[in-house]
RNA sequence: GCGAGCAUAGCUCAGUUGGUUAGAGCGCCUGACUGUGGAUCAGGAGGUCACGGGUUCAAGCCCCGUUGCUCGCCCCA
């Protein structure tokens, strides 16, 4: 038999498989949560292709980057690189442009929920098809208000779906004006060092130097903490953007650790940056992570343009939801109709098709079973009733519905019957 | 790209120092019960022991390779 690709998963109703972000139910409710927090703070959905010029993320993520070299890029027919897509932010910058959205008056708010794809290694958490739910806010404005009242919704967000055990890391990587110098003194200061630090470290002074600040080797820790922040070197511009940040998450209530080695893995990242963990992750510990990018539309060839944002893997999300947050009987069918005889059946479609009318989920026994078989599938299917319709039933127009848990029998009429399952619902 | 662990029925797993015809629980099918599910009882189907090679009188078990899955490194969501 043929198997699915490596890294990517089927995702099934919860009768069908034990593993918790395999889950339809879950995958459901996290997606309901985030279209209705985003509603309220007046986001609006976009949905972009799953296929992009590969020039987009070169030049929007950056060439050099990890990202870029995971990316599933291939020749088309007609000659034309394109790659999967393997995030969206360079993509909805792309569309911003290319529908003009920058004539309007204000900021442009858009979250998206789909698929990505890197082909990297595949452990917990991270998969090569794996599924982001994403925000950017678009405009000719880069205030840290912008940034606050989206930290705000994703706090939001996160109660709703019932996680509460996380962390919220913030760093400002400068810009433009004081990045540059700080790397270049980062460099020399792990230079003077580089003999004491471990084969990644050396790796990572030639690849990522803002990376280096990040390792977690024992015998590196001592070596990393005489090197410069880039706090410490932040322009004024960067100092003052971070500082209001601060205040309005102080403002809120929100509890945040400025982590100075926080660091973004695309290059278009400025200023601001964000992630949120959770516990039980295993090693891809990152619920969340994003911040302000805004020279990434002048890298494209479009407008100028200030960017915030961040995305968020829904299989992380999905994992750290609670037990207790899910229904898993969503799916379960409010009735099953099980019919005495071949001629009853044909009388039962039309009494189911009226019952759907009305609303209410109904599966028809369609295999012909022996009443008892007909009801030892409703049972395995955890029907709420079972409606049994022999030829007595047709004669009086009544039928009879069983509660499947009490096993508690009645005879009704249709409109009886549905006034009864409409009424459970309440 | 690098490293480690695992692979036996649909699912979860036993399987002794290598020894006859590979087992259990759950699930599935049939019946006890011709218009009444779940509980019980009786019976049944279902296996290339991941794949390929090797050692041996004999391999699910030992050795080598391959593939897949899982976890970690790197990096990230």
């Amino acid at each position: 038999m043929i198997s699915r690709v490596k890294g990517t998963q089927d995702i099934l109703p919860a009768r069908f498989t034990a593993k918790p972000d395999a889950q339809i139910e879950r995958w459901l409710l996290v997606e309901r949560v985030a279209r209705e927090a985003f509603r309220r703070y007046g986001f609006e959905e976009i949905r972009t292709p799953i296929i992009e010029r590969t020039e987009l993320f070169e030049r929007g993520v950056g060439a050099e980057t990890d990202v870029n070299k995971e990316m599933y890029t291939f020749e088309d027919r007609d000659g034309e690189m394109v790659s999967l897509r393997p995030e969206s932010t360079a993509p909805t910058v792309r569309a911003y442009s290319e529908h003009g959205m920058f004539n309007q008056a204000g900021l442009v708010k858009l979250f998206y929920i789909g698929p990505q794809f890197r082909r990297e290694r595949p452990q917990k958490g991270r998969y090569r098809q794996f599924w982001q739910i994403g925000v950017e806010v678009l405009g000719q404005s880069d205030e840290p208000a912008i940034e606050a009242e989206v930290i705000e919704m994703l706090y939001w967000f996160l109660m709703e779906l019932g996680i509460s055990d996380t962390e919220l890391l913030i760093n400002s990587i400068g810009d433009g004006a004081c990045r540059p110098a700080y790397i270049s003194a980062l460099r020399e200061a792990i230079r003077e060092r580089l003999p004491n630090l471990c084969g990644s470290c050396r790796q990572r002074y030639e690849t990522n130097p803002l990376r280096v600040l990040d390792c977690k080797v024992e015998s590196c820790q001592v070596h990393l903490a005489e090197l410069p922040l880039i706090s410490d070197s932040l322009c004024d511009a960067c100092g003052n953007h971070f500082s209001e940040f601060r205040r309005l998450l102080d403002q809120r209530g929100i509890a945040y650790k400025i982590e100075p080695r926080l660091v973004r893995g695309l290059d278009y990242y400025m200023r601001t940056a964000f992630e949120i963990t959770g516990s039980s992750l295993g090693a891809q510990n990152t619920l969340i992570g994003g911040g302000r990018y805004d020279g990434l539309s002048e890298i494209l060839g479009g407008q100028p343009v200030k960017g915030f944002g961040f995305a968020s893997g829904i299989e992380r999300l999905v994992m750290s939801v609670p037990e207790s947050t899910i229904n898993l009987g969503v799916n379960r069918p409010e009735l099953f109709v099980a019919c005495v005889g071949a001629d009853s059946r044909d009388y039962a479609f039309g009494v189911a098709r009226r019952l759907r009318a009305a609303g209410i989920s109904v599966i028809v026994d369609l295999e012909g079973r022996k009443l008892k078989k007909a009801l030892a599938v409703a049972n395995s299917l955890d029907a709420q009733y079972s409606l049994i319709i022999g030829e007595d039933e047709i004669k009086s127009g009544s039928y009879v519905l069983r509660d499947m848990k009490t096993g508690e029998q009645t005879s009704l009429r249709e409109s009886e019957i549905i006034d009864t399952l409409k009424y459970r619902r309440l």
